[in-house]
DNA sequence: AAAAAGCAGGACAAAAAAAGTCCCGTCCTG
DNA sequence: CAGGACGGGACTTTTTTTGTCCTGCTTTTT
């Protein structure tokens, strides 16, 4: 308590401190998540452009925070440190903390974790919403726990930042709806397979032809293996999934150019493995598909973590958590800004104006 | 502990905190102790041009720590809970705290206190020297206790910050030493009825002719109220004490154009209370006068303080408390900075460029 | 073994920010 | 009512930052 409000003070005298603090913390995380690397491709990865980077990187190494080495350049022991330690610290003084607390008050959100920087503009921060969803994923597990998956780069991201354990018996993974079409390795059915390696347990995967006509899913809905996943999924008491925006997801699902238009003028902003949302949280449209039945969200499942970033989710991610109550949302700085400043009204003071 | 970590970890990777920091703090110190003031004057107490002070002032009126107002400019409660709060913080985020150690390994002096800033270049900073030592001399007071003042610009600023205080009883003030010939301001007999005055207790004053001949101080010898006096200053248990350089000092103590050669010749370096030290620390000359005897700065005394800080004070300081052992040393960055490259040997790659 | 790609760091002009300097109209004080 | 100190505007000069391209080296690929 005494101890934030000197940050603040610190804050309120050198204001400009946040900006040099992100900058850098960015570089060395980025170093952190691709060392070793050249300058040129590391100032691709965080947008900015070479000479800026070149004059951060030369101030880092200066302070024995990076070294050169063959391959390009790479974190010190010391640089390490500061990026493994300082991320609990930066929280609060970026003030990402305060943003927690007012996404609360806006969304049907019981925690919330916002991760600075924006995924758009640098790659890593999908990497920490990952890793902070992973962390809380691992927190939630129980023996004989039933996990589901969606689909999409971000959970994708949850995935890769789990950690191996074999610490829990009975574990089950499961994608939460069947081939969407989407790019092999963002799909459910991988991201649940790759899960399950990380916690030694089984899965199951429910292996669907992309586009689905009516009629065929009827069909489908008879084959006893495919029902039987279909119960295990609908057991689930853990969910973890992504938001994507309705305009992209439409897109990339394949929906022909007359069903997007007809879906956008239903005023779809948001989707969830394959149902759409408009900005009143109704469902508007839905891919043909089998999985999880949106009932069993307020019902069967404990326990429903959603992770989506950057700054273009922002309207897709308050239109269907406003509505839609959630556990935990891992998100970015990018994203939790613009929906403060979305259903806020309240302009965000704060904000500052470096690129996070 | 840990937090201290944090901190330093705040300081390697943005550096130039450091200096924002301290400019920054500084300006508002000044503004606490002058306003309300305008920016030009303020320029001067800071030894900054009026240019980069408007820079700062706009940028703290932006933040809501200064207004201004008709005279000028004057802190908001904000600005003077920043003030008032900020110290301790500040100490060790500008690495204070590190240099009131190496002070003590490296002079006899069983605690320091370094104050930021230097007093030839910033007014101010002797207020806030005045201050601290003030403070601990309030915490070393007893019922029943003599205390004996110096003269000198810095231990006026001692009586000055004095608070009032009426908590004991039974205290004595005495000058440390009669007339030295200073203006009358900094003398000790006005100090000490100062410090009397704050105390709400009595004083005894030792008026002398401002420079003696060997045989008229025989002659005071003989007058009772005089060694009466004496005697009083020689049961003291408190002692403040101000350094002066031995060069400012012979010529201020008005000794002729010789006498200071002879002096300097002997290698003088610093002083107190009339008596010159070369840089050995040992005794090379000595103003003719009454007052405390050297013997009793290692018996009767228990608690002697010594305040005295600015850049060209640092080589008296050291030649004085590197061989004559004290309780407390009052000083500022300045000085703190000089003494350890001086006596060091080591360089203070710490040192920031910025002007304190 | 040759070629391609990626690397750090040098160089330099353009752009932006900071700093130095002078000035003006105003408000208070003596 | 006159003088001085006030904040703030304006302008030039200086310094710093930024964008961009180049060079020679090392590593990886072919």
């Amino acid at each position: 308590m005494l101890k934030d409000m000197r940050l603040e003070q610190l804050n309120i005298l050198v204001p400009e401190m946040k900006s040099f603090l992100s900058l850098r913390y960015r570089v060395l995380r980025n170093l952190y998540y691709f060392q070793p690397v050249g300058r040129r491709l590391l100032a691709r990865y965080l947008s900015e452009t070479e000479r800026v980077l070149r004059k951060e990187l030369d101030l880092l190494k200066k302070q024995g925070l990076v070294k050169v080495s063959r391959g390009g350049m790479e974190l010190t022991p010391e640089g390490m440190n500061i990026v493994l330690n300082m991320r609990p610290y930066l929280h609060k003084l970026l003030g990402l903390t305060d943003l927690e607390e007012k996404l609360k008050g806006l969304l049907q959100v019981k925690e919330v974790i916002v991760v600075s920087g924006d995924m758009e503009v640098e790659q890593a921060v999908r990497y920490e919403v990952g890793r902070a969803g992973a962390q809380a994923l691992c927190q939630s597990l129980r023996d004989n726990v039933v996990i589901a998956f969606s689909g999409g780069t971000t959970c994708a991201a949850v995935a890769e930042m789990m950690p191996f354990i074999s610490e829990y018996k009975g574990l089950k993974v499961v994608p939460a709806r069947g081939g969407l079409g989407e790019e092999i390795h963002y799909q459910a059915n991988s991201i649940a397979a790759r899960v399950a390696e990380k916690l030694h347990c089984s899965y199951r995967l429910l292996h669907l032809p992309d586009s689905l006509a009516e009629e065929t899913l009827q069909a489908l809905l008879q084959d006893p293996k495919i029902v039987e996943v279909l119960e295990v999924i609908n057991s689930a008491q853990i969910l973890v999934h992504g938001i994507g925006t309705a305009r992209e997801m439409a897109l990339r699902r394949g929906a022909g150019g007359e069903e997007i238009k007809n879906l956008l003028e239903k005023g779809a902003v948001g989707e969830i493995f394959g149902v759409f949302f408009n900005c009143e949280g109704e469902v508007v449209g839905q891919v043909p598909s089998l999985g999880l039945y949106l009932e069993n969200l307020n019902t069967t499942l404990k326990n429903i973590i959603v992770v989506a970033g950057g700054k273009r989710k922002a309207e897709a991610i308050a239109a269907i958590l406003r509505n839609h109550p959630r556990d935990l949302l891992v998100t970015d700085e990018g994203a939790a800004r613009e929906i403060i400043r979305l259903c806020g009204g309240e302009r965000d003071k704060e904000a500052h104006s470096c690129k996070y």
